[in-house]
DNA sequence: ATCTCTGCTGAAATCGATTACAATTGCAGC
DNA sequence: GCTGCAATTGTAATCGATTTCAGCAGAGAT
């Protein structure tokens, strides 16, 4: 009798002694599968990200983790690889594997996969990204904000043709980011240049390409902003196998601080997201869905600082 | 009725269509708990690694993932953060979710639980680290071959107190590693200092400390070998701020090429592991496993390479 | 015409836990 | 002594898919 687990009331000591002492003998373990078919919902959470490889997401995960253990839940992770049908397969899978609930990191900000899982009360939570026109739990950073005043802080050390390098569009972060680009040059009177601007998904070799691109222009950028820290990667190696000097040549400022930076030289401006936080706050979020599915959705808005360093130190004074 | 999905014949072409049609009506999404409850096993493998947050770690999930993907599973991640307990309750958690198979990274090279785990038939693959004493399929790459290796480098260079920063002994890449630097020092001649091994958890803060610890002996090492990649940063932000050049000052050589290592100068020596394929076998071990689960175990030992690069160049000639 | 066999279909058992419900006992209150 | 309530425990329904079993219709053989 399963009333001795879960410590129900109404058993004799005796009974649950005996009970106890055959779970013992059988080394019997309790099947999750069957419990989650009778109680229709599991102790896991699913949490779906769009690439395991970036630092940024795996702070991420670890906050999760940590959460989720603590509270008794397990983490089922899966990576959607800044693919939407990858992503949609995956929360069907969570979806049909009863997970409690679920944190994900969309591709892309208008999916209608979203709108069906709030509808039907599956607690899910939206890291890192938005989704438009669904009213459901988010976690993001003010990214307009930090995009802004990052490049701003590159126009006022004397920068004018700022080239940028951002995620696709379709994520939340490639276009707020974009935004806080563009708003920083109106804000300051500097021109918006549209073929210093380019976009691609958020990969190391797509920051080298997109940043080769670039300085291959007859009239190239004195700085580059990136709105992601693998675009960051790509474009350090391609300023590097250009043979430019940091800053001097070409200034660069970027997103998301990684644990090796402090090697690299000239150090890097970078906008400092609180990545750690950000999973934390998802994951207790999602949590507290989970206990109360009616509660309205919450829209968390994390700052991020800029973290001023020497790729952005001011210009010479120009011609 | 459920003859239809899974092409099952005796099935009538008139109610087949008439069921297709009722699926689609009420969005019939089928249970994937009740299916593995009956079937007594899922389309599910587990993953558990001993740290999202290292690299190597998170090319093996892109690779497992990948395979995976390709067969219709989809993978179940943990992280099980080098503690014996968190690995060994995720395993009972997997167990008891019916996952189909599990790749797992031990933490320890011996824990009953995986003589279980084979005594009760579930198909189990270690990854990167053995387990003694367990007739089990496991793919690992040659540590002690590597090691030796890459010491024996430095020590052709030139260099001759060469300072060890382990992971712990209680993994078996640690103890091999070890090993491979035990053998290249013995096999040419150098004497073995116990002063300047030292080990800890594979952490990037641990090499950092470590390496403070070696560098601070009244006859510090002229060369270190790390042997991981967050203790290579570690050593590298220990040496770097205790102002020292490398390699004239100190040499380093560790283990494990990481996508930003272009950046670092001078570049490092490292043992480039394949880590990717490394994932991509265990997957395939596992899958074959599931297929035919009295197959006779299988160890898999990948070949890894040292490229070798400007930290540990020859030494200049010393007094 | 009867029997068999094949092709198909519906009904029912099954997986292992949870949980609702019924049955039993003991004890207090009237 | 009888009723009523609480404490305890056994029984059975339930979750949703798979799978076995039995039954039925029609074709072909005898």
């Amino acid at each position: 009798m399963s009333r001795v687990l879960s410590g129900k009331p109404y058993v004799s000591d005796a009974l649950r002694q005996r009970v106890l002492e055959t779970i013992r003998e059988l080394d019997y373990r309790p099947s999750r599968v069957a419990r989650s078919l009778r109680v229709q919902r599991s102790r896991i959470i699913g949490l779906i990200i769009s690439d395991i490889q970036n630092p940024f997401f795996t702070s991420v995960v670890r906050a999760v983790e940590d959460v989720a253990q603590q509270r008794g839940y397990a983490v089922f992770l899966c990576n959607s690889d800044e693919d939407v049908d990858k992503e949609s397969t995956y929360i069907e899978l969570m979806l049909a594997e009863q997970v409690a609930g679920m944190i994900v990191s969309p591709t892309a900000s208008s999916n209608e996969v979203y709108r069906r899982l709030v509808e039907q009360r599956v607690p899910v939570v939206a890291i890192d990204r938005r989704v438009d026109g669904v009213p459901m739990d988010t976690v993001v950073s003010d990214n307009v904000h930090a995009a802004c005043a990052v490049v701003s802080h590159l126009i006022e050390n004397g920068y004018r043709r700022i080239g940028a390098i951002l995620g696709v569009p379709g994520a939340s972060t490639g276009a707020e980011r974009h935004q806080g680009y563009v708003t920083a040059l109106a804000h300051h009177g500097v021109p918006l240049l549209p073929e210093l601007v380019r976009s691609g998904l958020p990969r190391s070799q797509n920051g080298y390409e997109l940043t080769l691109e670039l300085l291959a222009q007859s009239q190239p950028p004195d700085a580059i902003f990136t709105g992601n820290n693998l675009l960051t990667i790509g474009a350090l190696r391609a300023i590097h196998e250009a043979g430019l000097g940091i800053p001097d040549d070409v200034a660069l400022a970027g997103f998301d601080e990684m644990d090796w930076m402090f090697l690299v030289k000239p150090a890097l401006t970078v906008v400092m997201q609180p990545a750690y936080e950000m999973g934390q706050r998802a994951a207790e979020l999602l949590l507290e869905r989970i206990v109360d599915p009616d509660r309205a959705p919450q829209a968390v808005v994390l700052q991020s600082t800029v973290k001023v360093r020497e790729s952005s130190r001011r210009a010479a004074m120009r011609a």
